[in-house]
DNA sequence: ATAGGGTTAG
């Protein structure tokens, strides 16, 4: 009595409860299963979300009983709500689920093939030790089945055995085999097979029916045949086990078997189902069988069947790709008959049929005489998706114009579309929304704008979310800000609610703007609205904030977004890090480092590469290698770019060894080394004064290993051999390079015509500088090579064999800085700096 | 009808 009391004051508020409160004044309350079901339904229902801790909620959990649980499973129309009433059920004292519980919540997140939590169920079935009946476990077991867990299904058919709660019979193991049949696993069913005969079980059809499908998922002719034969053998042959094979000789690619296959079904009087027909025809098509597949396709004619809308749209589709009008309007004519509509994709497929304009206004007759307005509109958005889609956006935009009632002939190309005797319907939100996101596609957005404005003005159509989220999202790429938010301003006027796709397009655009204000205060409206930023557009505001070398300004934005409840992941953090890398402050990117891996993030591969990376320009190789152990104890496996990163250290701190077999250890590992590593190796190498193994590891990485070096690779190794003393050689490799159309930079040739200077070789040196000024790579004044060439220059101006093709060079005014009236009055030596 | 961003070589 006291419960209902409670009951009373708890629950006035809800209409849907009068009787039970009448009842409750009664002397003896009838207390029926499907009040409560009524009651737990409003409460689990109501918005915002009950909570599990409810008052209301606590109330009714001593009245909880298995028939009303599952009463109240059945209720609801999310499987979430369901999942959620009946985890709450599962932890009220007092109550304990039964098979038909598990079974009513299995079958209901088996259809929204919610497979987390039916693994999970699968496994508290067994924790909670349900007994069941075999009909029950055969029921549960299909569920999983269907879900394709089959490992799941298997395993809980021997463990509720083990623990003693079930004893399978055929039922049970038939439902098993069913769900193995959803996999290839010969094995697992051959087991099984063989289990149940040791049991004295005996094979019904609908034992041998997985079996075979099992041997034919996994390709196994012999096997099916044999299946196949005994069943045919005890009479159980049906079209179903018909269907099976003949679908499986289609995956196999031999439709004429399967068609041979049907002829006898034919011959044996088995019906066919209307599904098999679908089935088998796609499966026809899929194998590019038309010819069997029309055929079939007039056997369910002829069988009475009226194809499906899926079918005259596959076939359809088949003729619209080999531009065969006739066949497809045949097919229409025919759908007409049958009364089948046709949707939007079998007219747009009609549409791409065409071959010119003559096709499409024999089309348009034909299939627009007998239409009403409104699938007229269908019919030229149709149109008006082709052309969008065939780049043909000035087409569409003079058509809708002409839908709009313009003119056409003011119009350039719009009269094409005018044809006489027709009727052009009007347009309607989704005409609009074709082009419009045609013309933003296609970065027209003025007139897409344009088209927007008219939508509303023109015809009172009112643009939908769709439109206003493509419109907003072209403006936010050609980085109109100004225009997207006033059409979101417009939105909002006219009750349209943005969606997260809306507030995001703006929000990546103020990113790509570095407007860190503006994000923030954004963010704080979404947060409003319920939406989560996308965490790449924070990535990109970072990218962007470092590119101007702001990297901790980019922090800051990172750590206010933490702060309005949204968690930048490791890629936001990585591109922080690598931002503050480059402007060398090392430490508070290792400082940022272990805050986020102390705020329970895990750092990945890349951002260990670019901690690495960071400290090895720093000269803290040591530190780098203490990363690369912690991060194998984290079990990350360093990639490629890992050990790079590594040997570009070791080089350049003198450790050329630890490079080298670094590069053997690589092998080992299964990272093989790229281009990259061994143009770091020749560069380390070179200087360090040793070209021969330079040359070496070069010709391990182009002969022995194939990789095609590209063209920083070989200016390294230009530069390189020029700085070992070795031109010569250096210009074979110039040779080499420029053959393959690469071309070498100011650098590079600087680097030429010092060697050449530095061996006295001033007539190469010339060249070098002449084919430099050729290829127009003489160093501008703000090049760092541009001092050193400057001198060459000048140094070659004083050598008698050279100064007059140099004087020449000058005069025609090929080297920035030196003039002719420099060399006149021989000043030279202030004019370089 | 709606995604995909971060690291390595002269």
């Amino acid at each position: 009595m006291k419960a209902f009391c409670l009951l009373r004051n708890r629950l006035k508020p809800f209409p849907i409860n009068n009787n039970v409160f009448r009842r409750c004044f009664s002397p003896l309350p009838i207390y029926t299963n499907t009040n409560l079901a009524h009651q737990l339904h409003f409460i689990f229902t109501k918005r915002p979300a009950t909570s599990p801790d409810d008052p209301d909620l606590r109330a009714l959990s001593p009245f909880l009983n298995p028939k009303l649980v599952e009463t109240v499973l059945y209720s609801f129309q999310s499987w979430k709500l369901a999942h959620f009433f009946f985890t709450w059920a599962s932890n009220q004292q007092g109550y304990r689920h039964n098979a038909y519980t598990f079974n009513a919540i299995a079958s209901i997140l088996s259809r929204a093939r919610q497979n987390a939590p039916l693994r999970a169920l699968s496994e508290q079935i067994l924790r909670s030790r349900c007994p069941m009946t075999p009909g029950a476990l055969g029921f549960f077991i299909r569920c999983l089945g269907c879900a394709g867990l089959v490992e799941e299904a298997n395993s809980l058919f021997d463990q509720v055995q083990s623990e003693g709660l079930c004893f399978p019979n055929v039922y049970a193991y038939n439902c098993l085999l069913e769900a193995v049949s959803k996999s290839n696993c010969v094995d697992l069913v051959d087991a099984r097979l063989k289990e149940m005969s040791d049991r004295g079980f005996v094979f019904d059809k609908y034992t041998l029916t997985p079996v075979l499908q099992v041997y034919c998922n996994a390709g196994r002719f012999d096997k099916a045949f044999d299946v196949f034969n005994m069943i045919s053998d005890r009479g159980f042959l049906d079209g179903y086990l018909f269907s099976i094979l003949a679908l499986a000789f289609t995956k196999w690619g031999q439709v004429d078997k399967a068609f041979e296959l049907i002829e006898v079904m034919e011959a044996r009087n088995v019906d066919f189902t209307e599904k098999t027909f679908i089935v088998l025809i796609h499966g026809f098509l899929k194998q590019s069988r038309l010819d069997r597949a029309l055929q079939l396709f007039d056997k369910m004619k002829n069988s009475g069947f009226v194809p499906d809308i899926s079918l005259y749209d596959v076939l359809i589709g088949v003729f619209s790709t080999a531009k065969k009008l006739d066949k497809a309007l045949g097919l229409y004519a025919e759908m007409k008959e049958f009364n089948v509509q046709p949707d939007t994709g079998i007219i747009t497929k009609l549409i791409s049929c065409c071959n010119d304009e003559g096709e499409l206004k024999r089309l348009f007759k034909e299939i627009g005489r007998d239409m009403n307005l409104e699938a007229l509109t269908m019919l030229y958005n149709s149109l008006l998706t082709v052309l969008v889609n065939n780049d043909s956006i000035d087409k569409a935009y003079s058509l809708l114009r002409v839908m709009l009632g313009e003119s056409c002939s003011n119009d350039l190309q719009g009269d094409e579309f005018c044809w006489e005797n027709d009727i052009v319907p009007s347009p309607n939100a989704s005409s609009f929304g074709v082009v419009i996101d045609g013309l933003c596609k296609a970065g027209k957005l003025d007139l897409a704008v344009g088209l927007f404005r008219d939508m509303s003005q023109k015809i009172g159509c009112k643009p939908n979310l769709l439109i206003c989220n493509n419109l907003i999202s072209g403006l936010c790429s050609s980085h109109r800000m100004e225009d997207s938010l006033e059409i979101l301003r417009e939105m909002e006027k006219s009750g349209l609610v943005p969606s997260p796709f809306t507030h995001n397009a703006i929000f990546g655009c103020l990113c790509k703007r570095m407007d860190v204000a503006g994000a923030l205060d954004l963010i704080k409206k979404m947060r409003v609205h319920g939406h989560e930023p996308w965490i790449k557009h924070c990535t990109l505001m970072v990218k962007e904030l470092c590119k101007h070398k702001k990297a901790v300004e980019a922090c800051k934005f990172l750590d206010d977004v933490v702060e309005e409840g949204f968690i930048p992941d490791m890629i936001a953090y990585s591109a922080a890090f690598d931002g503050l890398i480059r402007i060398h402050e090392v430490d508070l990117a290792m400082e940022l480092f272990r805050d986020i891996v102390a705020r329970g993030n895990y750092p990945d591969v890349v951002a260990y590469n670019t901690m690495m990376k960071g400290l090895c320009q720093a000269k803290r190789v040591a530190e780098a290698e203490e990363l690369l152990k912690e991060m194998v104890m984290k079990g990350l496996v360093p990639s490629v770019v890992t050990y790079n990163s590594l040997i570009d250290g070791w080089c350049k701190n003198g450790s050329l060894e630890a490079a080298m077999r670094c590069l053997s250890e690589m092998f080992d590992k299964g990272r093989e080394p790229n281009v990259i590593t061994y143009t770091t190796l020749v560069n380390g190498l070179c200087n360090s004064g040793r070209p021969e193994e330079a040359l070496m590891v070069w010709n391990e990485m182009v002969a022995e290993k194939g990789l095609a070096p590209g063209e920083i690779a070989f200016m390294a190794l230009v530069h390189g051999l020029c700085k070992c003393g070795r031109p010569n050689e250096a210009v074979v490799h110039l040779r080499e390079m420029k053959s393959r159309e690469m071309k070498p930079d100011g650098y590079v040739y600087t680097a030429l015509v010092s060697a050449f200077l530095a061996q006295l070789n001033h007539p190469l040196a010339l060249e070098m500088v002449e084919e430099m000024v050729r290829e127009g790579r003489f160093p501008g004044k703000l090049d760092k090579n541009h001092a050193i060439a400057g001198d060459a220059v000048i140094e070659l101006l004083r050598d008698s064999r050279t100064s007059s093709s140099i004087r020449d060079l000058i005069a025609e005014g090929n080297i920035p800085s030196i003039s002719m009236s420099d060399v006149e009055s021989e000043s030279l030596d202030g004019c370089i700096t």
